[in-house]
DNA sequence: CACTACGTTGTAATCATTATAAATATAAAC
DNA sequence: GTTTATATTTATAATGATTACAACGTAGTG
């Protein structure tokens, strides 16, 4: 549970209080590498503590996005945006014909070395997102084209 | 404008009409570099037809880009998904404070040279996304600072 | 001129998110 | 351990983006 004592931390480091519900928010985002939407934050959220609002989970998750403790994904537009604790910097695969998205593990020099249009930016993050078919919905297509 | 050209033999090919409204939709979007949400492109269609209804548009743009002739971009939680003609590749810089998407030229291998992640999966696109502060938000901030 | 298929329109419904205001819980001071 | 000031939670209502739907329009075919 490291990550949640550091973003305990960074709460109150900004005067902010550590309450039961933020706790439980914020151990949820951590555990879950899903990249959940607010619902799906809340529907585990509400298995623990049934009475905890939605407003809650959208305010302790704007928060904490403020605070740079988590961060929004690539909207898929399907429903919602996505959150995910950055703990380590990593990058996306999104399967546009099954619609998942998963980690990927990029040893990737930084963007500021291929670029000149970066002059005088501070950069925070890189994201990548990688746009294909997976494995598993290319050997379904195949099949499929076989007729 | 060729990109219109391109667009429209891609709807023939479906099968689908090109219309007047789809026309226009079509122009405005090459010629907009600053992905622009579905009410943009909807306010810079009816200034040149008045008549033409918003589900048009998000019709219009939901089928380019199922068609893949157009994407989404990063959503930034401001009002709406934005869309981008995909003509020429290329990547972003958010700015996390003025909160501004900008295109940025990046000359850069491809991901699938730095993992095994990937291994097996067709890659349709490659969307890096840099978020951080601009230089001229960084200057304001120094002089905010200096107090 | 009908027939057919696809497009468009306006309206209503849905879903995600934010605003508001009253009630409550928290951390720190006493 | 109270008290106190402030932050937080809650429920509800409002907003904003997007989609569903049904009626009307258009173009091409026989």
């Amino acid at each position: 549970m490291r990550a949640v004592e550091k973003i305990a931390a960074s709460l109150r480091d900004k005067g902010l209080k550590l309450t039961p519900q933020r706790r439980l928010i914020i151990e949820i985002l951590s555990k879950d590498r899903s990249h959940p939407t607010v619902e799906d934050v809340y529907k585990q959220v509400v298995e623990v503590m049934p009475e905890v609002s939605r407003t809650t989970v959208y305010n302790t998750i704007r928060e904490m996005s403020s605070l740079g403790e988590i961060v929004e994904v690539q909207d898929l537009s399907d429903g919602g945006i996505r959150y995910d604790t950055c703990a380590e910097s990593h990058h996306h695969f999104f399967c546009i014909s099954c619609r998942t998205l998963r980690d990927v593990e990029l040893k990737m020099p930084h963007a500021a070395e291929f670029s000149d249009d970066l002059e005088g930016c501070e950069i925070v993050r890189e994201q990548m997102t990688i746009y294909g078919i997976c494995p598993s919905c290319r050997d379904a297509a195949k099949k499929a084209g076989k007729n």
